[in-house]
DNA sequence: TCCTAAATAGAAATGAATTCGTTTTAGAAT
DNA sequence: ATTCTAAAACGAATTCATTTCTATTTAGGA
């Protein structure tokens, strides 16, 4: 389990250190997305020293190599989210408790092909995610 | 033309102050997404007074009413645009010039249905958008 | 014309995120 | 095991886009 984000990192041409190790053991830990400073604050008990601009920059290089994902939310803070599902897919993130779930498919080809047909442009990425509140949220009556 | 920059703004509960006219003229003559801070600076040249934080908030206010229409950008700055196209659709915004065009259709409707299935969820928003470079960029060789 | 809630000015503050020069370390090579 | 080097981490300082705050002005209805 320990041995397979040592995988990841090798496989993304990361090195393996133990506080990269230790921020992606905190987010598999969690099945919600976290900011940069909740998991600096986790970890810092963990390590006697441990930079909150280390936590950073290991977390966006880890979702520039797509180990992790970034969550995007209205309030323009930095999110992550590790999700192990390798299939092409999306999230619908919970703005109330944070919950990820999986939603499958989405017609990004489909749309890529109107793009590249009305004016030749070629899509590099793309955003598809669903924001709201989680059945859990809903029945416990939190606060959106 | 302008007048029905008033009756949009009335609509939207909003008073038609000059210089909110003059930010929606200002977003209506272009093409493109652009930053509050540039919008302020080609609008000061025709007010004596004009303050950058107003330029923030009724941008914010537009887009909060569905006026204008906010893009999300990986660089992580705000950027607005004034789109006529009423019906529910999506953008592809050139992230080399800034060019926005239009995208029909989504099957955000069917996704929404899966989440309500899967947790009991409700969607409250939806975020689609295509990144990339468009046709005429492509055929420019500008930068990416 | 008067009134009042809404809108604006503009200096100041905020704070998430990043920079930078130094120190440490992972992991390959010997 | 030891050496070496590029990568990683430190952390104080900085950045700068965005927001806050109080005083002032104004749009639009009465
Ligand atoms: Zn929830
Ligand atoms: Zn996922
Ligand atoms: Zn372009
Ligand atoms: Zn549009």
């Amino acid at each position: 389990m320990e041995h397979q984000h040592v995988t990841a990192l090798k496989e993304a041409g990361m090195k393996a250190t133990p506080k990269r190790l230790a921020i992606l053991e905190a987010l598999n830990g969690l099945s919600c997305y976290a900011s940069p400073e909740e998991l600096w604050k986790q970890l810092r008990a963990r390590f006697d020293r441990l930079g909150l601009p280390t936590v950073y920059r290991n977390l966006e290089e880890l979702a520039e190599s797509g180990v992790i994902t970034k969550v995007i939310h209205p309030n323009r803070q930095l999110y992550y989210y590790f999700c192990h599902n390798r299939d092409h897919h999306h999230h619908f993130v919970c703005l109330s408790c944070r919950k990820v779930e999986d939603v499958p498919s989405c017609g990004i080809e489909a749309m890529a092909e109107v793009v590249q047909q009305q004016s030749g442009g070629r899509v590099l990425s793309h955003i598809l995610q669903l924001n709201g509140v989680c059945g859990s949220c809903l029945r416990s009556g939190a606060p959106q």
